[in-house]
RNA sequence: GCGAGAGUGGCGGAAUUGGCAGACGCGCCAGCCUUAGGAGCUGGUGCCCGAAAGGGUGUGGGGGUUCGAGUCCCCCCUCUCGCACCA
C-alpha cells in the first residue's frame, strides 16, 4: 500500500518503541575491545531548547549510532547540568524556587532529546542538583582539601556586580561577566581555590596524549596555560631586608636593567615609602589606578602611569643604582608582581623610560647597526652581541641565557624558573544554587571539614533566595548554619558559599558509569571498563573552561588512585554554533528558531538533515533569518524521493538478476558503501549525504530506463542502513514497511565488495603542455605503452601537436598522460 | 604584538592530498505534468566571446617551483577566533 511520507505518524510511535524496549541500554562491563564511549557536553537546562542545541544532538547521535551499528558496543549517556546561575536568575525573575524551574526544563529537555531520536540510555541519567550526585562534589572537595589542593585565601578577585558573585579568571571575559556581560570589578575576598596551577605542566605536556584534538583546540589551551621559562634573579632593595625576586625570559639582558618596578598594589611599594613624604602620594596613586575600570586597563592605547618611590635596589651585576619605581603596567598577579626593567630591550620598559626621562642602556647590539640609547623608541627585542656586559661581551644572547642563568645560579644570584599565566581556580560563589562548600568555621577550631558521615551537606530550602551583594543566601538560614564543631562540639557555622558549577561537570563522565552509586562517587572497575570516552562531541567555547577543569579532576583522581587514564577525552569533536543573523542564537537577542517549533514542522528526521547538510560538523551554521519558516518546503525534500523510492519496492522480490544495468547499479552502491563509511569516520555527514543523493539519483535514472524492482530493493536496503544513523525513524519505517521484523538500528553496517567497489572504468585525461585536449575512458589496469599509444593517436592531440614529437611525456597510469612539446 | 585558522559561482559547500575545479544541494532559467502543492518530473546554469561547434579565462592579489598548483614555497591583502602591558 502506497501512502505518502508524513513524520507525524510514524516518529512517536517508533520513539515509544526504542525507548520502552531499552534498546540503547549499555552494559556495565562491555568487551574491552569493543567498547565505545560516546560522550557529548550534557546541557545547561534552560528555559528554551534551540537549533543550536540540537545541532550537537544530530552530530553526536549520527556518530552514536554508526558506531553501534558496526558492532561496537555503545555507551551514550545524558545528564543535565543543573545547578548555577542562569536557572537561578530565571527563578528569581519568575518568582518560584530554582528546583522547581529546574525539574521543569529537565524535563522539557528530555522530551525534546527523546522526539529528537537520540539514542541516549536514559538509565543512568543524572542531574547535578540532586544530593546523590553534588554528595561526591563535597566528598571530592575534602579529598581535595586533605591533599592541598583546596585552600582558602584572602585575594583580589572578579566580581560581577549584576550576579553579585565573585567568578574565576575563566569566566571573565574581555572584562566582563561571561554570563551577563556586566563589566567585572576586583574586590578583596576570602574565596576557596584549586590548586590547579600544581598540574600546570602536567595540563601543558599531557596536551600530546590528545592525539584526537584539534591543533585550535590544543593552542588554546596552551595560551592560556601559558608556560614561559626564565630566571628568577634577586634584587637588594634599598631599607628592606630579604632580597626581592623578580622572574624574567631575558636573564641576558640584565645588564641592561637600568630601573625596578613594583606593581602598584605591592605590599612592599607601602612598606618603602612608610614614614616618607611619598607616603601619601602612593596612597593616592593607588587610588588612581583602582578607579580605572579593566576595560580601560587592558585598552591599547592605555599609557603608562607610574611614581618614584625615593629608593634605589642595586643591580646585582652592575652594582648600579636602580630607582624604584611603581608602574601600572607591572601585574600583581603574574610572576612576583616586580619587574628588572630593561627599557633598551622591552618596549613597555622602553616607553615607560622615556615618558619619565629615566636611564637607557643598550647590552645587545643588532649585527647590523648600532642602537643609540639616547634617541630609540623601538626596544631591540631580538637577539644580537652582547655588550657593556662584562665577561659576556662579544657572545651571542640567545646562546648566552644558559650561560648567564648558570652564572647566577654559581654566584648564588638567581636561578632557573618558569613562570605561568594560569592562576588556581577560585570555585566558591556568593550564590544559592549550587554545591554548598562541606567546611565548618569553628572559633576554637579554625576551619573543619564536615566529617564524611555527615555528607552531603544538603543545600537548605532558603525562601528569600536573592543575592545580596554580602555574601551569601545560604547565611540567612540559621538553623543550617549554625552546628557544631565536629572537632570540639563548640559553636560553629557552617561555610555559606557554594561551588562553582564547573566542579559537578569535572568529573560526571565517571558518574554515568556507576550512577547510582551511594558509597563512593563510581566504582574504579566500571570507571575502567569504558573510559577513557572514545569520543567527545561539545563546543570550542569550553576549551579554557571545561576542558582544563576536567583533565585536572581526572588527574587528580588519578594520582589518588581512582582512576587509570591521565587524559579523559583524547579525541575531541568541536562542533559549530548555530548563528542567526550571524549572532549566536539567544533569547534576548530574540534570534532563536524553537527546537519544539522545528520538530512540530520538519519532525525529526528533516531537522536532522537540514542541521548535517549545512556544512562541515565542525563548522558555524548561519540559520535563514526568516526561522522556523525560512526552509521554503517543510520536509527536506529528498527525505520524500526517499520515501517513494522505498514504497515502489515493498512487493519486490530480492532477486536482482545481473544484467550489465545491475551490474553497474550494484558497482555504484559498493563505491558508495566505501565513500558514505569514510565520510561518516570523519564527521563529514554532509559529503555522505551528498553521496547517498547520487545513489538515489542513479536509483531513479535506472528505473526511468526501464530497470526493474529487484535491483532497487538491493539498493533500498543499503541506501536505508546507511541513512539509518541520520535519520533514524523514517528508515526504521521503510525497513518494516520492506517486510523486515527487527529494527534497522539492530543491523550490521553494509559491507562492501572492493572488487565491485573498484572502478572497472577510469577517465584517462591527455594533457598537451598542462592543458586538457581529450579524455577517453579506459581500464583501470592500462598500460602505460597503451596510453601513450592511444594519447598520440588522439586526432584532438594530435592537432595541438603540429605534427611534431612531444620532447617529454608524463605517465601516471591510469588517470593521466602529459605530453610536452 | 603573539598564536591558530580561513579566503573557491548568486548562496551553502565538494575536490581520493600535486592530476578533468565547482560534486551534492539551494536559488535561478526553460519545458512537462497535475487531484494547483510549502508539490512532482526533465533539462540547463562559474565568467567572457560565439547562433552553434568550439575557444579563452577562472579558486583574495603578486611572484616562484613543476609537464601540471585551489592544493607546495616566498611576499602582500582581507576576515574569523584565542591570548594580550604576561616581564
Amino acid at each position: 500500500m502506497e501512502r505518502e511520507y508524513d513524520h507525524k505518524s510514524i516518529e512517536d510511535r517508533w520513539m515509544k518503541e526504542w525507548i520502552g524496549g531499552k534498546y540503547w541500554a549499555a552494559p556495565d562491563f562491555p568487551d574491552p575491545a569493543k567498547k565505545r564511549y560516546m560522550l557529548t557536553m550534557y546541557p545547561y537546562p534552560s528555559g528554551d531548547m534551540h537549533v543550536g542545541h540540537v545541532e550537537i544532538f544530530a552530530i553526536h547521535d549520527s556518530i552514536a549510532r554508526f558506531v553501534r551499528m558496526q558492532g561496537y558496543e555503545v555507551l551514550n549517556p545524558l545528564g543535565f547540568d543543573a545547578f548555577g546561575l542562569p536557572a537561578e536568575n530565571a527563578a528569581i525573575k519568575r518568582g518560584i524556587q530554582p528546583r522547581e524551574w529546574t525539574d521543569r526544563n529537565i524535563a522539557i529537555w528530555r522530551a525534546s532529546a527523546e522526539r529528537f531520536g537520540c539514542s541516549f540510555d536514559w538509565d543512568r541519567m543524572l542531574s547535578t542538583c540532586e544530593p546523590e550526585y553534588y554528595r561526591w562534589n563535597q566528598w571530592l572537595f575534602l579529598r581535595f582539601y586533605e591533599r592541598g589542593l583546596a585552600y582558602r585565601k584572602e585575594a583580589a578577585a572578579w566580581w560581577c556586580p549584576k550576579d553579585k558573585t565573585v567568578l574565576a579568571n575563566e569566566q571573565v571575559i574581555a572584562g566582563r561577566c561571561e554570563l551577563c556581560d556586566t563589566v567585572v570589578v576586583k574586590r578583596y575576598l576570602s574565596q576557596w581555590f584549586f590548586r590547579i596551577t600544581d598540574y600546570a605542566d602536567r595540563l601543558l605536556d599531557d596536551l600530546a596524549l590528545n592525539t584526537g584534538w584539534s591543533e585550535r583546540l590544543k593552542t588554546l589551551q596552551r595560551n592560556w596555560i601559558g608556560r614561559s621559562f626564565g630566571a628568577e634573579v634577586d634584587f637588594k632593595l634599598e631599607g628592606i631586608a630579604e632580597p626581592v625576586t623578580v622572574f624574567t625570559t631575558r636573564p641576558d639582558t640584565l645588564w641592561g636593567a637600568t630601573f625596578f618596578v613594583l606593581a602598584p598594589e605591592h605590599p612592599l611599594a607601602e612598606e618603602l615609602v612608610a614614614d616618607t613624604d611619598k607616603e601619601s602620594e602612593l596612597a593616592e596613586f593607588r587610588k588612581q589606578v583602582e578607579a580605572m575600570t579593566e576595560i580601560d586597563r587592558l585598552s591599547l592605547e592605555h599609557p603608562k602611569h607610574g611614581m618614584f618611590l625615593g629608593k634605589y635596589a642595586m643591580n646585582p651585576v652592575t652594582g648600579e643604582k636602580m630607582p624604584i619605581w611603581v608602574g601600572d603596567y607591572v601585574l600583581m598577579d603574574y610572576g612576583t608582581g616586580a619587574i628588572m626593567a630593561v627599557p633598551a630591550h622591552d618596549q613597555r620598559d622602553l616607553d615607560f623610560a622615556r615618558q619619565y626621562g629615566l636611564p637607557v642602556r643598550v647590552v645587545i647590539s643588532p649585527e647590523d647597526r648600532q642602537l643609540d640609547p639616547m634617541t630609540m623608541t623601538e626596544a631591540w627585542s631580538h637577539d644580537g652581541v652582547m655588550v657593556n656586559s662584562g665577561d659576556f661581551n662579544g657572545i651571542s644572547a640567545s646562546e648566552s641565557v644558559e650561560a648567564v642563568v648558570a652564572w647566577l645560579e654559581a654566584n648564588g644570584l638567581g636561578r632557573r624558573a618558569k613562570n605561568f599565566r594560569l592562576r588556581d581556580w577560585l570555585i566558591s560563589r556568593q550564590r544559592y544554587w549550587g554545591t554548598p562548600i562541606p567546611v565548618i568555621h569553628c572559633e576554637r577550631c579554625g576551619e573543619v571539614l564536615a566529617p564524611d558521615d555527615q555528607l552531603p551537606v544538603v543545600l537548605p530550602e532558603v525562601v528569600d533566595f536573592k543575592p545580596t551583594g554580602e555574601g551569601s543566601p545560604l547565611a540567612t538560614a540559621h538553623d543550617w548554619v549554625n552546628v557544631d564543631c565536629p572537632q570540639c562540639g563548640g559553636r560553629a557555622r557552617r561555610d555559606t558559599d557554594t561551588m562553582d558549577t564547573f566542579v559537578d561537570s569535572s568529573w560526571y563522565f565517571h558518574r554515568y558509569l556507576d550512577p547510582h552509586n551511594d558509597h563512593a562517587p563510581f566504582d574504579r572497575a566500571k570507571s575502567d571498563a569504558w573510559m577513557p570516552t572514545d569520543q567527545y562531541t561539545g563546543g570550542i567555547e569550553h576549551a579554557v573552561g571545561h576542558l582544563i577543569y576536567a583533565r585536572f579532576f581526572q588527574k587528580v583522581m588519578m594520582d589518588m588512585g581512582m582512576v587509570r587514564d591521565p587524559e579523559p577525552y583524547p579525541n575531541m569533536l568541536n562542533h559549530g554554533v548555530v548563528t542567526m543573523g550571524g549572532k549566536k542564537m539567544s533569547k534576548s537577542r530574540g534570534n532563536i528558531v524553537e527546537a519544539s517549533a522545528a520538530l512540530d514542522l520538519y519532525g525529526a528526521d528533516s531537522l536532522r538533515l537540514y542541521l548535517l547538510f549545512f556544512g562541515p560538523a565542525e563548522q558555524a551554521i548561519d540559520w535563514p533569518e526568516e526561522g522556523v519558516t525560512a526552509i521554503g518546503r517543510v520536509t527536506f525534500p529528498w527525505l520524500q524521493r526517499v520515501w517513494r523510492l522505498c514504497e515502489q519496492v515493498q512487493e519486490a522480490a530480492a532477486d536482482a538478476g545481473d544484467g550489465a544495468a545491475e551490474t553497474e547499479l550494484r558497482r555504484h552502491i559498493h563505491r558508495t558503501i566505501k565513500i558514505v563509511t569514510k565520510d561518516y569516520q570523519g564527521f563529514s555527514f554532509n559529503t555522505a549525504i551528498a553521496r547517498l543523493m547520487e545513489l538515489v539519483n542513479h536509483a531513479y535514472r535506472y528505473q526511468a530506463e526501464g530497470g526493474g524492482g529487484p535491483m532497487v530493493r538491493e539498493l533500498v536496503e543499503a541506501l536505508l542502513k546507511m541513512l539509518a544513523p541520520m535519520a533514524p525513524y523514517i528508515t526504521e519505517e521503510q525497513w518494516h514497511r520492506l517486510g523486515h521484523e527487527t529494527s534497522i538500528h539492530k543491523e550490521m553496517w553494509p559491507e562492501f565488495d572492493p572488487a565491485l567497489a573498484s572502478e572497472q572504468e577510469v577517465t584517462m585525461v591527455i594533457q598537451v603542455n598542462g592543458k586538457v585536449r581529450d579524455t577517453l575512458s579506459v581500464a583501470p589496469d592500462i598500460a602505460e605503452s597503451e596510453m601513450k599509444e592511444l594519447a598520440l593517436s588522439s586526432d584532438k592531440v594530435r592537432s595541438y601537436l603540429d605534427g611534431g614529437e612531444p620532447s617529454k611525456i608524463i605517465i601516471k597510469p591510469p588517470k593521466l598522460i602529459s605530453l610536452v612539446v
